[in-house]
DNA sequence: TGTTATATAATCGTGCGCGATTCTATAGCG
DNA sequence: CGCTATAGAATCGCGCACGATTATATAACA
């Protein structure tokens, strides 16, 4: 009879949540391939097509990243042509990113990558929905 | 009464299992600092004190890494002075990952991370058990 | 046996991710 | 008004993460 060992692996809450994180965002990548977009970038369009003309910061804490990971990426997305980035009048700190219509436009195409994602994601929707909704409860469980 | 939106951040299973994953990760960081190692590091370590003296391609299935990851971090850990690298006598391509005696030490220092980590995630056991059942469900959904 | 196919790590290039620092602009306050 | 504190973004440094390629070793097989 073995005792239970708090550092195997099989025994963390921590890892199938890190593997599954990898996991699931390779699995996009064949389909954000064709739009240009990375996981991440994806990510920051979805929340600017939800709203933009918003600042860097009102961004990264909609998506719980900093200034160091958004800036590049912003440029990025810039040099793609899908946002503009603009100094504040009010708050010259401020930086105000906005959708081209380059940017509004790719919305249409990325219309369907939720649908073809849950083709390649094989589990009871029921589970689907729990899943998220034990995700959200850890993540407001550490504010 | 407003359409259900496939492209908003809140109605996606991927986002806060990536927003989850990333804010756990961190949460490990002043756990693991005093240990010298990073998550990734530590995750490896896990697997290295369940079993070592595995090939780096085992350790990546383990892991869900490959060696364009795992070589440089073996390395770090080799630099470390945690592991061994060595070509495996009866394959020249193999490289054998072991424990060094304090690698093996380490052990004892990580065995209160688990502990310290439950203490910061505010979420109810059953609700940990429950989540870490469905990860564990949709990582095999992807084999 | 020699030739081709496959397996295994290592390497390369790009893009996060984040702690720490820096630079500039605004806010607060005497 | 001037001085300090704070806020906001950018930058720096390091370590993943991974697709693609490369180099070497073994396996398979004609």
């Amino acid at each position: 009879m073995s005792e239970f060992d708090p550092l195997a692996l099989e025994n963390q809450l921590c890892f199938p949540l890190y593997a599954a994180s990898k996991e699931l965002t390779r699995r996009y990548k064949p389909f954000l391939d064709p739009l240009g977009l990375t996981y991440t970038q994806y990510v920051a369009m979805m929340a600017l097509w939800a709203q933009d003309g918003v600042t860097v910061g009102e961004l990264g804490r909609k998506l719980y990243l900093d200034s160091a990971t958004l800036t590049p990426l912003l440029k990025r997305l810039e040099a793609h042509g899908y946002v503009r980035r603009e100094r504040s009048q009010e708050d010259e700190r401020a930086v105000i990113v906005t959708l081209t219509d380059e940017g509004r436009k790719l919305r249409e195409q990325a219309l369907d990558v939720p649908y073809c994602m849950s083709g390649c994601l094989k589990m009871a929707p029921e589970d689907a929905v729990e899943l998220k909704r034990l995700l959200e409860k850890m993540l407001q469980s550490f504010e």
